[in-house]
DNA sequence: ATATACAACTCGTATATACATGTTAGTTAT
DNA sequence: ATAACTAACATGTATATACGAGTTGTATAT
């Protein structure tokens, strides 16, 4: 019964989905402490330990001598570092990429220094234009270190998610993303394949991708198109 | 000696200064559990529940077997609410403002279905020009209801900041915002202000402010300059 | 009817203990 | 010298218990 996962993960896990199938609801109470206790056969402070993880990321909010209640807000989703397929598939669109460039470069001074490599290093340099349902609404421009994904042009990136294959393939998470958005005119070749016209208005990002060991992993710079995609945060 | 501040507090403010001044380090490992424990003559659950609100909040993170560590990242710097007057100051700029309208209306129907007011209520409407060193920035629209607020325009927002006159005079404090961000083309007078020219890229905020009760207090639309502004973001 | 007191229930803080699991460094056997 | 083992130490999970503090509804006294 006990599959090996610790008990406060299962009180978790469950809180969660009663959560997501809407039997728990925004602003109501969950069953107290002692009864979850109960229902579970273990300690109160196993019990504390599951509601605090949920507390933590922003589903539960206690109030003491009341109870334990369901958030307005499920701040986690907004935050994830989900990836453009992943995201475009929650929205109900279907993702797409086309290949642009996936080579082998010398990396650029302000980029080598991001990923704390030397600009004698090889990066991977991918380029990518993200399609949902077949339109254009962005083009993504990744860099990686040789060394750390080596053979990694081997996979197809055109059907498969960049992150998936890292994590597949590499063990390679990504735990954190620094990232800063301007806005700016695209002209050019980016301009026609966003907009099919010489000139559109995007949002330009650029920033890193760190594990859980604080090592960068990629560095992206890419354009969203202006008003076909729009950036949803929540800060609290 | 204990200022009735409990225990677990006085653990985490401590770990917390111990960084500050430098004393731990980025990436360096802090003092193992059992060390805490005989340093505040506490117990080990005692200590961990000081750890974990520090490792929750980014300050640290844990290895198994190996120790306790300081981040590389103070995530939460970034994600406060912070306000235009004074992240410019933060960045070294003088903020000021120019009021462009400050008056009552009925609002809009979506302004009132965010507000949760209905629409024969009243709003305020202020509209700013944000400034850094003089400069053009942005330019906020904010609406907030007249019934929560009443008197609001008595205050000079000119020199002050919205959210401290908020906060000083009506004890509402921001808890969280949700904002959406995409790029559009500033035209007619918004671009005049921002370009002074006919046309120029912005980014569109707009969202609304909630108060720990998760009410909504105000609602804004935002233009920022393309290129003088950047968001900063970090995503866990 | 109203006010007070209290009991029952909630979450908050704290301790002492046990064993599991992962990491590291030193020792021992080859 | 190298490999395998082991002891020491780190965090991870879990229990049983105790009392503090805030909230709510009920019963009692006025």
């Amino acid at each position: 019964m006990p599959e090996n996962v610790p008990i406060y993960q299962q009180i978790t896990a469950y809180i969660k989905e009663t959560i997501e199938k809407g039997i728990y609801q925004k602003g109501n109470i969950i069953p107290s402490e002692q009864e979850l206790c109960n229902q579970f056969d273990t300690s109160r402070m196993t019990v504390r330990r599951a509601i605090n993880d949920l507390v933590n990321d922003g589903t539960l909010y206690r109030i003491q001598g009341r109870g334990t209640f369901v958030s307005h807000f499920v701040f986690r989703k907004y935050l994830e570092v989900l990836g453009f397929s992943y995201h475009m598939r929650t929205l109900g669109f279907q993702p797409s990429s086309k290949i642009l460039s996936f080579e082998i470069q010398k990396p650029e001074k302000n980029i080598a220094e991001e990923l704390k490599i030397l600009p004698s290093d090889n990066v991977f340099y991918l380029s990518r234009v993200r399609m949902a349902d077949l339109e254009p609404i962005a083009i993504e421009n990744v860099f990686l270190p040789e060394k750390r994904f080596p053979g990694l042009d081997k996979y197809s990136l055109e059907e498969n998610s960049l992150y998936d294959t890292l994590r597949t393939y590499y063990k390679t998470e990504i735990f954190l993303r620094h990232e800063k958005i301007n806005a700016i005119v695209a002209e050019g070749t980016d301009a026609n394949i966003l907009f099919s016209k010489n000139k559109g208005v995007v949002m330009h990002t650029w920033g890193v991708d760190f594990d859980t060991n604080m090592n960068p992993i990629a560095y992206a710079d890419s354009l969203y198109h202006g008003t076909k995609y729009t950036f949803d945060i929540v800060i609290k």
